[in-house]
DNA sequence: TTGACAATTTAGAAGTATTCTAAAATAATA
DNA sequence: TATTATTTTAGAATACTTCTAAATTGTCAA
């Protein structure tokens, strides 16, 4: 299973970096260019694995410098919101997830509270589904009120 | 913003481990017990402070093999499939997720395949919705003909 | 185009999160 | 209760990510 890769300019590029303010580097360019040829949620080595090859002397903290400046700008979003630790399901009910973007906090949502999840398309043949899970993603209360995120 | 604690009885987890041949030891009570009550998504290391107030010499590598085996034999779950290593998401665009739980593969799934998400019900006052994102768990064809997992 | 300043890159050290190891303790079963 | 398998424990080891400070590179105005 893999997913399509995204196309990109370096105009595009420089563009989005001038207007964030970010200095458009070699290594940068690169890296952004691969992230979009590999496009299938990647981890951060299989980025500077890449990237290596063109860039001999390439440091694996550039290529994590690098990704927080491109998702605190927008340019790439992380797939999960909690990939740090470890977080624990106790409720085996199915059920679904309101999550805050910015505190990390997450709330269970009945399934009940839903109407069904319909697809229009069929499935890859042979992908046996067991369930849905839904995330609700935003900013809770306090945060939309403190802050300009 | 928290998750409600879901009961459990004693006798239910003796019966659960009878089945799955694991031992009742007073570590496991305990921490199955802690994680029902806390019930809010907790990290491991929450766990490990709050059953240490009980079992004052809990190692913590008793948490971490404790929890594998919950997930192991059903009785928690993860909440993210992805939490070991941060995953890049290219694709801006509006979209779901395939994701195979066993080999952990991640497949896009356009938003237009889905018929759109709605809820039955508001969701708590003063939170602002960015966007759905749904994950159809599953196994993809490899790992269904594959196994018995 | 050049010079000055700010931003970025680099290697390695440091900091977390998690797993492994092997000996000691405990639970299951007959 | 004795035997055996499982589990617990502390600490070492590993994996992932961030930090640090010096060297390099990019930007912008002159």
């Amino acid at each position: 299973m893999k997913a399509a890769p995204h196309g990109f300019s370096v105009e595009e590029l420089r563009d989005r970096c001038r207007k964030a303010g970010l200095s458009l580097t070699h290594q940068r360019l690169v890296i952004y260019g691969e992230l979009m040829k590999m496009g299938e949620h990647p981890v951060p080595e299989a980025v500077f694995e890449r990237v290596k090859k063109k860039i001999p002397s390439l440091s694996l903290a550039t290529v994590y410098n690098n990704i927080k400046t491109f998702v605190e700008h927008g340019l790439l979003r992380e797939l999960s919101v909690h990939h740090g630790s470890l977080r624990l399901e106790s409720n085996l009910e199915p059920h679904h997830h309101l999550v805050c973007t910015h505190c990390k906090a997450i709330q269970d949502l009945d399934e009940s509270d839903f109407e069904p999840i319909r697809l229009k398309k069929a499935l890859p043949k042979g992908f046996a589904v067991h369930r849905y899970s839904v995330d609700v993603l935003g900013l809770c209360k306090r945060c939309s009120i403190n802050a300009r995120y």
